[in-house]
DNA sequence: CCTTGATAGTCAATTTTGGTGACCATTTGC
DNA sequence: GCAAATGGTCACCAAAATTGACTATCAAGG
């Protein structure tokens, strides 16, 4: 990251910058709608929960975190009431994590505001713009770094 | 954020994902040319830092870290030798960080592997698209937050 | 089968970070 | 020249990430 103001700031920073205030803004609106026991660092779990349950190792993978924090995430969630384990039928080591009533209700609010915020940008920024701007985000967010030699096809690799 | 598989990841994810892939790809390339003591977290300043100096509290806000964990930064790149702390002319409260020779060249050779990865993503989105891209990024991370009633204009007023 | 190696998850200990409140020096506005 | 705001630091505390080890299970191969 190399943002000097004589310089653009670069993709490291903007990105730093835009994850900040989605943060910011989504749990003070959750906050305010009576979701105000979630830290936000518990969103790196909620944000990747499955109404039919996902394990905490996929959880992992897709939040980038390490499996251990994953772990106390979801002991807290457990806790908190939004989310239990129930054991994978498919695998016995693993466990599901899966969300509650108040679990699914969490997520609709969090979809909704999410919703409004990028709402928000696109009518900034024009329809057609911002949709462009999140399929180049996505496109960004996807392409592998850097591939010294055998780059492997950007396929459906990351799970999430 | 509320990136069910189902869903596509929002803007949250997107921008995390893209966070963390360019930091562990800068850092690395970084430990590659040498630079092998600084840590991730001390980009929050490095990202910041200007050849005339800067001050901590300016630092801060761009960074958007409390001023302690700023000052706490500081140090450690200062005992590191890549900046040094010089007495602000204009404020005799203030002292202006400012990077030393190291700093300069860890500044420079942070500024071409962002260069480098941006011209990857360029080259896998197209030149034009890239451009658009990052102009909408900028556009994003600068629009104000909500602004329930009275928006102020979206004017320079972000200090970074 | 029975071994070998990988994967899922947890526990515990350590280290890093981040956050709080108080505090001094200086500047700014009245 | 006094009060309030700002820049910065100190000391302490709470939260968080990283590491390593360990159990249970699965998947391959012999």
């Amino acid at each position: 990251m190399t943002g000097h103001p004589a310089t653009q700031p670069d993709l490291g920073v903007l990105a730093a910058r835009i994850l900040m205030s989605v943060q910011r803004e989504l749990f003070t609106a959750l906050a305010e709608q009576g979701f105000d026991d979630i830290a936000p660092r518990a969103g790196a779990v909620l944000a990747h929960l499955r109404a039919d349950g996902i394990r905490a190792s996929e959880l992992a993978r897709a939040s980038g975190q390490h499996k251990q924090v994953v772990g106390s995430l979801v002991d807290d969630l457990e806790h908190l009431g939004y989310v239990e384990r129930r054991p994978d039928p498919a695998d016995r080591r693993a466990k599901l994590v899966c969300p509650t009533e108040r679990g699914l209700l969490q997520m609709a609010a969090a979809a909704a505001i999410m919703r409004s915020i990028e709402e928000r940008h696109a009518r900034a920024l024009g329809e057609r713009e911002y949709a462009a701007f999140k399929a180049a985000l996505r496109s960004v967010a996807e392409l592998p770094p850097e591939s010294p030699h055998g780059t492997r096809p950007p396929g459906p690799g990351d799970g999430a």
